[in-house]
DNA sequence: CTGTTAGCGCCTTCAT
DNA sequence: ATGAAGGCGCTAACAG
């Protein structure tokens, strides 16, 4: 037989020559310790020290069909929910030995298939996914080459994966229960489009706290922007100021600043006058002039449970469950509605 | 011969079976199309699209010894500096066919090692790294397995690789330029801890302006603070006050931020009494209630710009020299100090 | 321009 | 508990 000049001298192989073992017994240090003697592992973990030698795992992923790499998709990065959320799943990832690829789809659903594409074709074990379009059957792909789709803020139309997402309603309710309990008036929620599902979710819970409380209906006037901004919050605290509203519950962290600062423009103090909740806790929100209180999101929760979710599919052998898990928002008291 | 069951049903040689030609012909389709004749390249893509082909990068990845996938190791991520590059990087990365490896080392130089060796063990082809510790003599690690390093925001003590930054000296410059142009008095720097080089670049470059314009140097008041934030921003600006300033330099937006409001509550207004200039550009600055003139990293440049040299270096067969580019920031005008 | 063939480095059954 | 050997899917020589 001829031999093999190179892989004596790099790789596996050359290890287990210099630590007297066979390749075997190489892989089985590295992959199942419990198999091998520890004077034996030391002799291998001694060659691989000496030889500085680095596994390849291209070659384990090809061996065995799918590799240590899971992917994250995401909207958009530049945004401090999905950069905590990419955070907590890139230190899950790299706490179980996990390389997490980052896919930035930019609003684009072209990018996002291109980013699923990739992630087939480099055998990821898995993806975490906040998907754009209501339709997820492009996810499909991934499992047609063994790689489990998670998704994250979203639930699977039929039940056909894994899921995490936060609980909108019950940050709405949280919000307006906390805004009727402490003040007597009219209370006014500035929303954003109802195209947007958590926007709808959020009001359907802060009508809910409504109902709960035995409080007419009447006491909450809802006001729609086309844009969750801190302007748009801005213009409809001054619109609204005239009102006589005494609480606002803003849906997301710029509505609520921006409601702020219409509300002084006005001539209203907050909370003198009226109490302003967000949703979120951005660190805008402990950062605005007049700390904001708000609902907070377990960013990192979510981020961490994902990456479990995906990793309990990949190890189940054959039988798993598949789990749709929802995450409690709280409250978080700050000036602006103490 | 002995028939390979698998290989006939799926791969690339499937594909290369149901379009009737050899294996080469179909990588040769996918990887050199003008290596192929043009009616053959359309029954290979036929049978591809037929098979739902997905090429598997971890066997080409195995035999090319180095797959395409790159690293970015920054030290946080749910920052807006940081993050706007990971977009950057990551557009570049997928635009050239790469999948990009996110790396939060958390300022934890245990964890960017724990990175460094992951990225090796995957092949990745190259790594672009924001550095903790001065010594990047870890890196070479990663040239040990064929990777390059790209290096943001510090240059190679020895020139030994790619690197990209933005000219720190010439933000403090153009900040400082603008307010001895527009005022008349003394002007203070709130500056971070000195042990930041970016903090000594932007003092050094604030110092410059004024020898260049012929203005003393006894016109520039320092104050240096603990932490570059928004609560030390404040306290700087009240104790700054008194001593009858018409200027302040806040080296980034959340120092100016913070500034801004020290002042108001010393009774003094911005821009009327006092102008302010901050650094960085972040949505902080725009959206500040007096919004913010200041100084423009241009993130998405040095993330495309990191990826494009690590990229020449890696298609780069033997001959290479490497780049040290130095990108150049600019004055962004706002209310602050119009 | 296209076909044949020999591994890339590792893992895992099968034997010892 | 350890050794031997085949092959994962693909590419780059070389032949034709």
């Amino acid at each position: 037989m001829v031999a093999k000049p190179r892989a004596d001298e790099l790789g596996l192989a050359a290890v287990a020559k210099l630590a007297g073992v066979s390749t075997a017994t190489v892989s089985n240090t590295l992959n199942r310790p419990q198999m091998v003697t520890p004077t034996t592992q030391a002799r291998v973990h001694a060659a691989i020290e000496e030889l500085q030698f680095v596994p390849n795992r291209s070659a384990s992923a090809l061996r065995n069909g799918t590799g240590h790499l899971i992917g994250l998709i995401v909207p958009e990065i530049v945004n401090p929910f999905y950069s905590a959320i990419a955070k907590a799943a890139g230190d899950a990832a790299r706490e179980s030995g996990y390389v997490m690829a980052l896919c930035v789809s930019d609003d684009d659903p072209d990018v996002e298939l291109e980013h699923i594409k990739m992630l087939a074709e480099q055998r990821a074990a898995g993806a975490i996914v906040v998907p754009l379009a209501a339709d997820v059957s492009r996810l499909a792909r991934l499992r047609l080459v063994g790689a489990h789709p998670v998704l994250v803020d979203r639930e699977w139309p039929v039940d056909d994966g894994c899921s995490v997402a936060i609980d909108d309603e019950r940050g709405g309710y949280l919000a307006l229960e906390h805004l009727v309990r402490t003040t007597e008036g009219l209370i006014a929620i500035i929303n954003g489009p109802t195209d947007i599902p958590q926007c709808v979710e959020r009001e359907k819970g802060a009508r809910a706290a409504l109902d709960a409380l035995d409080i007419p209906q009447s006491r909450l006037l809802s006001f729609e922007v086309p844009e969750m901004t801190i302007e748009q919050g801005t213009a409809a605290a001054e619109a609204l100021a005239s009102r006589g509203i005494v609480g606002v519950f803003g849906t997301n962290d710029q509505l609520a600043v921006g409601a702020i600062r219409g509300l002084g423009q006005a001539g209203l103090s907050v909370p003198g006058d009226v109490a302003v909740v967000g949703y979120g806790d951005l660190a805008l929100a402990a950062e605005s002039l007049t700390p904001l209180t708000t609902i907070r999101q377990p960013k990192d929760v979510l981020g961490r449970a994902a990456v479990e979710l995906l990793l309990n599919e990949i190890e189940a052998a054959g039988d798993h469950r598949h789990e749709a898990r929802l995450l409690e928002p709280s409250l978080v008291l700050r000036s602006s509605a103490p």
